[in-house]
Order: C-alpha cells, then structure tokens, then sequence
DNA sequence: GCCGTATGCGTACGATCGTACACAGTATGT
DNA sequence: ACATACTGTGTACGATCGTACGCATACGGC
C-alpha cells in the first residue's frame, strides 16, 4: 500500500483508459515470451502491463481466457503477416521468393515469435481447447498458400516452414541461407 | 499418515528396489506427457512412481535435474529407433522408404512423443540448458540420415519430418499418407 | 451540488508448490 | 548380539499462486 499506479500527469488512471485491456493482452505476449505459459502469472502480467492486480480478474474470467485471447492475437498477427506476403506475389515464383524471405525474416529474425509459437504448440499438442486455435491459424497459412500452388503441395510447404522453425529455433549451429531456398524449391517443383 | 506405499508382498519398499529411480524417470515423463511441463510437480510424479514425496530430493537434486534427465532418456530413446531404422536401409531408396515408415508409425502413431517433443521443443527455445539436448539430439538424427544422403539433404529432410510432426500434432483432420511419401521424395530428390 | 449506480481495485484467503531436515529402519563389521 | 553408519522418508515451513469480495472512486440524472 503506498505508490499506486497513477501513470504520468494524468489525475488518475481510473475511467479514461480505454486499451487497458489490450495492454494486458500485450503484456501477457511479453510475459510468455520472457517465462513461458508456465511461469506466466497474473502478477507478472500485471506489472509488466502496469495495472493493479484486481485488475486481472476484472477484465478477464481466470487464466485461461487470458491465455486464450493472448495466443488469438498472436497467431491472427502472424497470420496476416503471411496472408499479405503471399497476396503481393503475382505468380508461382514470386510465390517461392516470398516465403523464402518469410521465412528467412519473419520466422528466423524474430525469436519472440519463434518462442511463442512453440509455447501454443505445446499448449495444442496436449489441449483440445486450444488445437481449434493452431487448426484456424494453419487454415489460414495454406489457403494463402493456395493461391499460387495445388492444396497437396501447400501444405507440404506449410509443414515445411515449420520444420525449418524449429531447426533454427533449437539448433545454435548458423545455416546457410541458401538451404531455405534450396528446400522450398524441392518441395514445390510437382 | 496411515497407508504407507508397502508394495505388494515383499516385507518393505527399503533397500531392496534398485531401480527406483528408473521408475521415477519413466513416471515423470508420463505425468509431463499428460499435464505438462508445468503441470509437472514433485508430487504427482511420486504418486504415478509409487515412491513417498520425499524420494524426489533424495533421488534428484531439484525438479531441473529430474526433468533433464526425464528428456535425456526420451530424446535417447527416440534418436535409438530413428539411428536403427537408417542402419537398416541399404540404399537411398530404402532409406527414403524407411523414413516414411518412421514419420507415419513412430511419430504419427504415438501421441505421447508428439507431446513429450513439443514439451522439449517449447523448454530448449526458451531455456538455453536445454538446447544442447535438443542440438545433440538433432545431430544424431543428420549423421543417421547422412549414411544415405548428402549433408544439406540430409538437413532439409529432417527439417521436414520436424514439420510433418507438427501438423499432425496440431491439426485435427486426417491426412492422406501417399503426401509424407511424396514430400520425402520430393526434397530427396537433387 | 447531491446522490444512486456502475466501474475498478486493494487485500486477504485457501490451496499448492519445492525443499529441508530430523528421524526411522536396515545392513554391516565385529 | 550389539554398535555404527548409511539409506530412505514423513512432515512441516516459507513462498507463491489464482481468485473472491468489500470498498473506494468517478460518472450521470436531477
């Protein structure tokens, strides 16, 4: 009991704050990201987003709707990273290239987002509740890919970019760039 | 304080039960496989052992090194079959016909590695300690694979089978077999 | 300006956890 | 047969968690 949270020259952090439930959200991402589903509490959570902890239960029904809303906006964001990559190419080899660069960018440069999809994974892999979320997002991924190859082939590639994920996520050894290429290459000449 | 553990007829659980601790590894790995890593405690893994809660500190310095072990002897266990299976192959055929087998029954069949993998995998990208595990474990699988394939082959195509599992653990709807054995013969193919 | 009402929060409770440690039980050497 | 050393365990402690709930605060009608 002493110093509140009575954030910057405003008078009183109470009514006007409108996104306080997104920064939560957004907080959680960084507390998953930083200790993992399992050490994600309501408490990390409410620091890191500067909130009081009443506010937790407040604004959401227990963790699990939490973790729940957390991984939705995730998958949703990288999904539609993916989804306009593969709308910018105009044809099949514009298509390659462009998962060539999402994977050498998007995936591989951003080991936030490589740590929590292997957090949702885990969470699906054992849940139920969650598999409709990973189901939804890999929909998404080969209807994408759907625009520019046959459904068989999109999903080899859809499965593809995920081995590739955790290759770089777990093996410390650099990899060529090259390879990328190489493998997307193989994988979509019919 | 009442029913101690007794097991069976043999006069005491005391001295004479050698691989007590091999029975808390095995359990371990089960009460991971079914609540996960974080749902992991002492005491649960006690009671699948059937040892009292005070054999874990006696037997384990701490959860991290029960853990550590507990995926040291699963990342053995499966690197194993995988190593086997390639040795038995004579040709890159065989090899490539071996490696079907193995996505579709080793891991497509058992839903516990699925799981057990994913735990591994979600620990060794956040956690550092555990990525040698899954670096040495990985190793093994290129040096089995490179008795029939050429070394960038031989990464692509265990990048591939990292992401079949994947899908499969992850998606809920069946998949065509005849697609692992195409992707297989797809990126073997130079 | 006052008051009812909805919004948001401080705090405390019960449960559960890992771990330490005093002690019980067994084997061994004599 | 007894003393001694070692192996294994029951239990209790401090920490931490999710969650509920009484209360403070701000808003809107009058």
């Amino acid at each position: 009991m002493a110093d509140q949270q009575h954030r910057g020259g405003t008078r009183l952090g109470r009514r006007n704050d409108p996104d306080r439930r997104d920064r939560i959200i957004d907080a959680c991402l960084d507390v998953i990201s930083r200790h993992g589903v399992s050490g994600t509490t309501h408490r990390k959570v409410a620091a890191q987003a500067d909130v009081p902890l009443g506010a937790m239960t407040y604004y959401f029904d227990g963790m699990d709707e939490l973790l729940r809303e957390a991984f939705t906006r995730f998958a949703t964001g990288v999904s539609d990273v993916f989804a306009r990559r593969m709308e910018a190419a105009s044809d099949a080899q514009e298509a390659r290239q462009a998962v060539v660069t999402l994977i050498l960018e998007d995936v591989f440069g951003d080991d936030r987002a490589l740590v929590l999809s292997h957090e949702l994974y885990t969470l699906a892999a054992r849940e139920p509740a969650y598999r409709a979320l990973t189901t939804a997002w890999m929909a998404r991924s080969r209807d994408a890919l759907e625009r520019h190859f046959d459904p068989e082939t999109a999903r080899m590639l859809d499965a593809l970019i995920e081995g590739l994920s955790i290759h770089r996520a777990l093996d410390d050894q650099a990899r060529d760039p090259r390879e990328v290429e190489i493998a997307v290459e193989r994988i979509t000449r019919a």
